[in-house]
DNA sequence: TCATTACTGATAGTATTACTATTATCTTTG
DNA sequence: CAAAGATAATAGTAATACTATCAGTAATGA
């Protein structure tokens, strides 16, 4: 998995980035340390001015990459989607049985995320905690549907359309495929979320994780 | 119903508000213009200045009644759910059977809008639009836990938690109704949200509604 | 080796936002 | 009619979200 990981390059639609950050030391760095610092402050306070100043770069050479903190933002999720695609492909080809394959891609989505250290500079689980607490940012924005036919979302829709097809491989008369899936998905991240904030309209905790409860659900629902 | 609620006033915690709105003409019109001002250039863009232009009065006015954007939307959610309460308590008193009352609490929480027409100066539909489009913004901030700690969030959870009692009432050995109303409740308007901009990652659209989705996910899951 | 190009950094500048403060005016109410 | 309270108008500040220009440095290629 690491190994091949880290030959593979992860693909982000290009019209994200004004400049591909893949291709130099800069934007490498752009990339590392705007997520330990949105992860920081927050995205809502994060500046490309602040960013400059943890980089000791300018302000103006972080916009020859990104046009604005949105896009930044949603090349970054593109590329935790990607990432997520990857485990999800690995995790579930030559696995025969449906209900076996359904279980790991639900626990690949729905599980919270340790570093796995095979990109070098891209902290996966802080990376992680980014998506929990700012990703659907990416969405609701007055842009969405310009955004969309742009292709900004691709990978995050095509993620959930694999699991829509494994779904479809256990129970092909199940009618709400789709909504399962996309409801799985958001409502994980926003389970992670209340397991940190709003502790009292969650049952998950230490101890149950979103994993269990979602494949509890899964079970329940398609069986 | 209508002339239940247009004597009722709905609660919100004055922590939210420097001025309670309700108690002047200028404060109606703040939230009867808001509510439309940010359905249509989108809450990112809303600011201040420009509700200050469409109600003829001044920015420094409505200071006085909201700190900033982010509490007027704060109220503005906390009058939603609040509402949304009283349509789940009128439904489902009386009601003997928690099944038939389970549905009925669904329902109400999943089901999209109209207008009830029976505030004045509130467009419910509206407001469910901006509920759907913006909700999520109210919770995903640095500030989220001193908020939750001052009762920001009460009444949503509220909400939450009464809907939880009745699935214990339906199925006392499920282990995750917590999670399972969490789930419903942001998923339906997450749902809602990708009928109107992701049309192909879910189900729901003009002939199947989010509403039918999570009653058979419900009754699969508890039975 | 020289010239070109690409990239980065520094500085300056603009429009807008998100406020705060002050003062004047207008409206209630007692 | 006076006092209090609410609103409007104006001005001002710091930060944000950029854009533009120019200079220096590094890589490339002929």
């Amino acid at each position: 998995m690491n190994t091949i990981l880290s030959n593979l390059k992860i693909q982000v639609n290009e019209k994200i980035y004004v400049k591909d950050p893949e291709t130099s030391v800069l934007g490498k760095k752009i990339i590392e340390q705007s997520i330990l610092l949105i992860n920081e402050i927050g995205f809502d306070d994060f500046t490309f001015k602040k960013l400059g100043e943890k980089i000791s770069s300018n302000e103006s050479s972080i916009y020859r990459y990104f046009e604005n903190k949105h896009k930044l933002l949603v090349y970054l999720s593109s590329w935790y989607w990607s990432w997520m695609e990857y485990k999800l492909v690995f995790a579930t080809t030559n696995i025969t049985d449906p209900k076996e394959k359904l279980r790991k891609a639900i626990t690949i989505v729905t599980e919270k995320v340790a570093d796995d250290s095979s990109t070098l500079h891209i902290n996966e689980a802080v990376l992680n905690k980014i998506i929990i607490a700012e990703f659907t940012k990416t969405l609701h924005t007055k842009e969405v549907d310009q955004e969309n036919k742009e292709g900004y979302f691709v990978i995050y829709k095509r993620v959930i359309n694999r699991i829509v097809i494994i779904i479809n491989e256990v129970n092909p008369s199940y009618p709400y495929a789709k909504s399962l899936v996309s409801t799985i998905v958001e409502g994980s991240l926003h389970q992670h979320f209340l397991t940190d904030h709003l502790t009292t309209i969650t049952d998950c905790n230490s101890s149950v994780s979103a994993t269990q409860f979602y494949l509890n659900l899964t079970e329940n629902v398609l069986r």
